[in-house]
DNA sequence: CGAACATGAGCAC
DNA sequence: TGCTCCTGTTCGT
């Protein structure tokens, strides 16, 4: 289930185990070309958004993005064989990272770098992100919020599933327009809060006391209430909401 | 065993 | 707006 918190995940856990070394990058698969990486060593690897980049010295940087199929499996023997289709290893003595269907995986040369970080808005999980810009960016969006924490380029890494589960703490309805600046921020403050929550149990956690459970994503009914789920399209995706815990806000 | 469905996003039309 | 790409999980038969 890659959105941000996951992804935030894999680049703390392979930083860790990665950043320093000289990897061997291999591509069992062999749609991908590790020769502008041979003999580098890995200075850092780093989440933004949905996105991972791998910074080598005196090589462009490695982009790769998930994508809703894709996948890192971690071997702690490295000498253990790919399975087939695997991207990308990237291997030390110590350890081997196998990537299975990304969407991306390929070196950002030139302007790459600088053109990926202007597309994506303010990353709840990173520390040099700016709140009020992020407040500005939402309560400023056309359309519908659900619509809005969707789209990269306003706030990255929100998936489907955080979409309802924010939406529902944060007690708006995904159709809701112009929401303001108040609940703009406070729906930044949760995110900030519960995609840590996420990143460091390795799921979506949308109540700490029960990370196993929903309050609507992919119910039937509220976990709250009890109240039938609506569920409908919205920004191309399910929407999933509480009629009475996120009402919509009234005419006018 | 096959079918359906899924956390994403670029692109054709 | 709809199609496409990629794999794993879950469900029904």
């Amino acid at each position: 289930m890659p959105e941000g918190h996951l992804i935030h995940r894999y680049a703390r856990a392979q930083h860790a185990a990665l950043a320093g070394s000289t990897p061997t990058l291999t591509s069992p698969q062999g749609r991908f070309d590790p020769g502008p990486y041979a003999g580098r060593a890995l200075a850092a690897v780093e989440a933004y958004g949905k996105h991972l980049l791998y910074h080598f010295d005196e090589a462009p940087p490695l982009h790769v993005h998930l994508g809703m199929r894709g996948l890192w499996l971690r071997h702690d023997d490295p000498a253990v064989a790919p399975r087939k289709g695997v991207r990308l290893r990237i291997a030390t003595g110590a350890v081997a990272y196998d990537l299975i269907a990304p969407i991306r995986c390929e070196p950002l040369p030139g302007d790459g770098e600088r053109a990926l970080r202007a597309s994506l808005g303010p990353d709840p999980l990173r520390a040099d992100a700016d709140p009020d810009e992020a407040v500005r960016r939402l309560a400023t969006a056309g359309g519908a919020v659900g619509a809005a924490v969707l789209d990269q380029s306003l706030w990255a890494g929100i998936g489907n599933a955080w979409r309802a589960e924010l939406l529902f703490l944060a007690g708006l309805d995904p159709d809701a327009r112009r929401i303001g600046a108040p609940a703009a921020r406070r729906l930044w403050e949760l995110a900030a809060e519960y995609l840590a929550l996420g990143r460091d149990a390795g799921q979506v956690v949308s109540d700490p006391t029960a990370p196993d459970e929903r309050w609507v994503y992919k119910r039937a009914e509220c976990r709250r209430c009890g109240a039938p789920v609506r569920r409908w399209e919205l920004g191309a995706r399910t929407a999933y909401a509480c009629p009475v815990d996120q009402p919509a806000a009234p005419p006018g």
